[in-house]
Parts: C-alpha cells; structure tokens; sequence
DNA sequence: ACCTGAACACCGTTCAAGT
DNA sequence: ACCTGAACACCGTTCAAGT
C-alpha cells in the first residue's frame, strides 16, 4: 500500500516532510518514508540515521530567521541583536518540537557559525556573546517545552497559564503575588525585557 | 526468567532505579521492571505512564540542590543567588540526560514551586527572578546538550571541545580568534561570569 | 492493591536482492 | 545509486486473570 506522492526524493524534501512530521508530533521513519512513497529502509540512502535527519532540521531551522536584521540593519548593535533575537524567536516558536534538537546542534551546524559570526561581529566579547546566547536560547527552550507541538497564539498561552496557576498564598506568598506576571514569562515583553537587561550589561 | 532484586518496590526505590537508567541513557520500562523484579505491566500500579517518571525524576533531581544557600547563606542576595546556581549546576549536570525533563517540568513540580519562591524572596521583581532562571537553566541545558550521559571532568571536556573545534580564518575570522573562550563556553567560569553579568542588571 | 503473562500496535535499523 | 521486502531486536501500554 503506497500512501504518499512519488515525486521528487531529495533531502530537501525529506526535510521538508520530517519538519512537518516533527510539528504534528509523529516524526517516525516509516511515517517519513511513507510521506515520500518510499520503503523506510530507503530512507537510509539519503541520511545514516533518524538522529542526522533531526540535526539536518535543526541548522535548516536556524537558517530561516533573517540574519540580515543582525548584520545590516538600523540601529545600534544592541537593537540588532534585539531584533535578530525577536525574529528567530518567532521562527523557532513555529517548531516547538525542533527546539531540543537546537539546543544539541546550536553550534556545530553551518547555518550556526554564520550566525555565530555575525553575533561576534556586533558583540566582539565572546563570553558576552554567549551569555546573548544562553538568555535567547534558554527563554525559547523553556515556551518550547511547554507549547504543544500546534502552537497557539501568544496571548492564549498566556491565558492559559493564567488560568492553570493557582498555588497556596499562606505557603508561597510571593509566588502568589507574581501570578500575572509568571503567567507572563512567556511573552514578547518578557522576553525582550530580559534581553533588554542582559544586553545593558555586556 | 527475573533478574533484578525483588525487596521493597516503592516510588522511592523505582526512581532511584530510573534515575540510574537515564545516566546510562536506557531507562525504558522494560528495563526499569527488570531493575525491580517486575514486569512491565507492574510499573503501572505505581505512575501513569513513563513521562510521569520522567517528571517526578525531574523534580526529584530539583530538590538535590542545596536550596539553604539561596535561604540562609551568608551575603548579599546576589552572592546566595549565584552560590545557589553554582549548586545547581553541578547537582544538574550529574544527569545531564535529566535536563530537557527539567525544562519541561520547570515550575510545576513541588519542589520548584519552592525553589521559586526562595528565589523571589531573594530577589522581589518576577521578571528579574524569570531572567536569572533564564540565564541558569540556559546555560545548564547547553551544556547537558553536548555532554554525554556519562558526566566527564569539566577540564576534559573544554580540551575535547578545543581539539574538535576548526573553522576557517577567512570565513569566520571572529569565531576563529575566539577559539579558545569558545571551548571553554561550558566552564564554571564562564557560568559565574555571565551570571554576575545578568544579575548586574537586574 | 499488586503482579503476571500475553498480547497489541508500534519503533529504528540492517541487508540480501533487485533495477 | 536507489529501492523493496523482509526480518531483527526492540519499544510503551493494556488487560484478563490470578493472589
């Protein structure tokens, strides 16, 4: 029983049908395979395992925010690198699922030293550099593990959050008082904030 | 034919049983049973289902670090936050397979509500406290990304990153001057240092 | 309540054989 | 080089039945 379309089996396909597997939650080889009209084991024609498909994904991910707002845009180095955080926030928010694959490949990839590159050309400190790096990459990771693979819009997750957060107010006085605001962390203008703060101290 | 031990099958002794799996990267049900004497089917008396134990090794994990060291540890507020941290680190990545679960179950668990909380009387405004949390969890999943289970020297680690990494001049010549601060991006060091930097800030 | 035995519905990966 | 068919060695989870 073939299920899938025939046409045109390249990586850049495959990538294409494993990222949209990956966003629904069932990334399998036979359901990739089966995507392509191929048999899995054809699969291993193209890459050596599951685990460089994932890899292949997470650089091509990277690739998709606009490294052009932290290299040529407006603005002082620090309101690029803002604006290039905010971009490739919104881009790999798309892909919850991809972000553990991020956080293993955040360097190694070819996308990540051009990106890299262009961090250390605005930042020219490399211990600052990566602490931009850790904030952006940690503050994605956390919405990411806790958006589901369909990610819902900003103000819903919030809502959301705000709803499912109750806690004890005798026990945990200040924990109770944040409530909005830890409802919150997951927004835009937290993440900006933050970045924000971290940058005005590099 | 049974293999494990059989004495006192309790949550307690399954997840200390379950943590050792994870460190050796094959904590799988059936696995886990044969570690207690059961079978698979038994371990569902105890939790739901799998990701349940991943969750409350999560939390579980959480409450190894030393939580007086952010209540009523000597100095400033700021030093108890950062001895706090340098503490978490090194009970954290002792299970570096542990991390994308304490992403995941970052402020649900009991133990975390009352890391929160200790971490808001040290340090009142929530979207301060949410940037160090950002900073700290960021940097610990890194690093935990590129470790293997099995927890190498940090010294260790930073050579086998120095030796691994080559770009070339031409093309990234930042990233090429930087080698050296790169490698030991996963460096207690450079923990504290962006750290301190971040808390600066805030 | 706790546990077994057995099954169900899956996995990733390998490999001889075909084209 | 690319792909099939078939197998190997696994998974998590369910459930009737026993104690």
């Amino acid at each position: 029983m073939k299920t899938g379309p025939r046409r045109s089996v390249n990586p850049e396909a495959m990538l294409d049908a494993a990222l949209d597997l990956l966003d629904t939650g069932g990334l399998t080889m036979r359901a990739l395979a089966s995507r392509l009209g191929l048999t899995p084991g054809a699969l291993y024609t193209y890459f050596p395992d599951r685990a460089a498909i994932v890899s292949a994904l997470a650089d091509r991910l990277l690739g998709q925010a606009d490294l052009t707002l932290l290299q040529n845009g407006p603005g002082t180095p620090d309101e690029r690198i803002i604006a290039f955080s905010l971009n490739l926030r919104e881009v790999l928010m798309r892909h919850p699922a991809a972000m553990p694959a991020i956080l293993g490949a955040a360097f190694t990839g070819p996308v990540a030293l051009r990106v890299g590159e262009s961090l250390y050309e605005a930042l020219p400190d490399p211990r600052a550099a990566y602490t931009v790096m850790v904030y952006v990459l940690g503050a994605i990771a956390l919405e990411a593990a806790e958006a589901g693979s369909t990610p819902e819009p900003e103000a819903e997750r919030i809502a959301a959050r705000r709803a499912a957060f109750t806690v004890d107010p005798e026990a945990f006085p200040h924990t109770h008082a944040a409530a909005d605001t830890i409802a919150a962390y997951i927004s835009t203008e937290q993440f900006r904030w933050g970045l924000e703060r971290v940058l005005s101290a590099l």
